[in-house]
DNA sequence: CGGCTTTCCTTAGCTAAGGTAATGAGTTAG
DNA sequence: CTAACTCATTACCTTAGCTAAGGAAAGCCG
């Protein structure tokens, strides 16, 4: 923990502060989880199916061992969620060129739009929710939702 | 994301900035979760045993209902977390005084033992998570902290 | 080349943690 | 005083993850 312990190269506590940053983060965060869980756009997709056509997005392809890592889920749960998107059609699977052993998921124009579709949505009920916070609170937020971002792939 | 730099109905405007941010939430508070879930400080509490714990500690006691509808679970599921924090001596039940179809439920000694115990290996886990944050990214997610368990109880 | 070991995906079976529907007791309104 | 509503509960079901075990391809080494 170089970084965060800078403070305390003796293996002191970690600053109060942070402390209550911590229990704040974690509270909010199982509780917004299972909020967004609700807020699924398309009632026949799961969050993590979500969030799989979302890194596929940014990366363009990747074999599903990579999405499993990437997504903090077993492999398995990586297997049944990609048959699943490419049950719905969101997603299409080829063979490996060089490993025949791995496969090669890219998302469909079908996702494409259905991200177009979803991201709208969200935009709408976060709009909503944060209409109770004032301009310098959602600021934060936007500057820390990327670190979070970082923070949850770490 | 056209959709977002169109004026709010009630005339206010979301900057396409905040399309990105609204993204990076979602996903980093979909895998955080799924994470913290997994990083159990106590292997026989699950994650929204811990977090009834927090707002008891907050609030110092309330209704089963009044937890479900903070924690944003249906009432059976609270009872059935109540039930279980009370069989692991966490918790007690005591009729309400004005109403008896209701319960009050409190906290006990041991829980607040707990939580402190529990606080400080939470800390340690995520101080060894953060080692991959340089201080000013921390600094954003400790001031996000707060509004992000306000947003998530909106 | 031929045989181990490892890696990747998959199948099968399990569990945990939530949800819905229905019940029963207590309260409030008409 | 009955009717309607509310709170907690019970019973049952669903979902989304897991582990364990497998089969096939690739890599290694004699």
């Amino acid at each position: 923990m170089p970084e965060l312990s800078r403070p305390e190269p003796d293996g002191r506590e970690v600053p109060p502060d942070d402390a209550a940053a911590v229990n704040a983060l974690r509270s909010a965060v199982m509780r917004l989880s299972r909020r967004l869980k609700h807020q699924r756009v398309d009632e026949s997709l799961s969050p993590t199916e979500m969030s799989v056509l979302g890194t596929l997005f940014r990366c363009g392809h990747a074999t599903p061992g990579e999405l499993a890592r990437k997504e903090h889920v077993q492999p398995p749960s990586m297997t049944r969620i990609v048959a699943m998107l490419e049950a719905k059609g969101l997603v299409r699977l080829e063979p490996h060129p060089d490993d025949r052993r791995q496969k090669v998921v890219t998302q469909t124009e079908q996702a494409e739009a259905m991200l177009e579709e979803s991201r709208r949505k969200r935009n709408a009920w976060l709009a909503e929710l944060a209409s109770g916070l004032d301009e310098d609170e959602w600021a934060k937020v936007r500057a820390a939702a990327p670190v979070l971002e970082k923070l949850a792939q770490l």
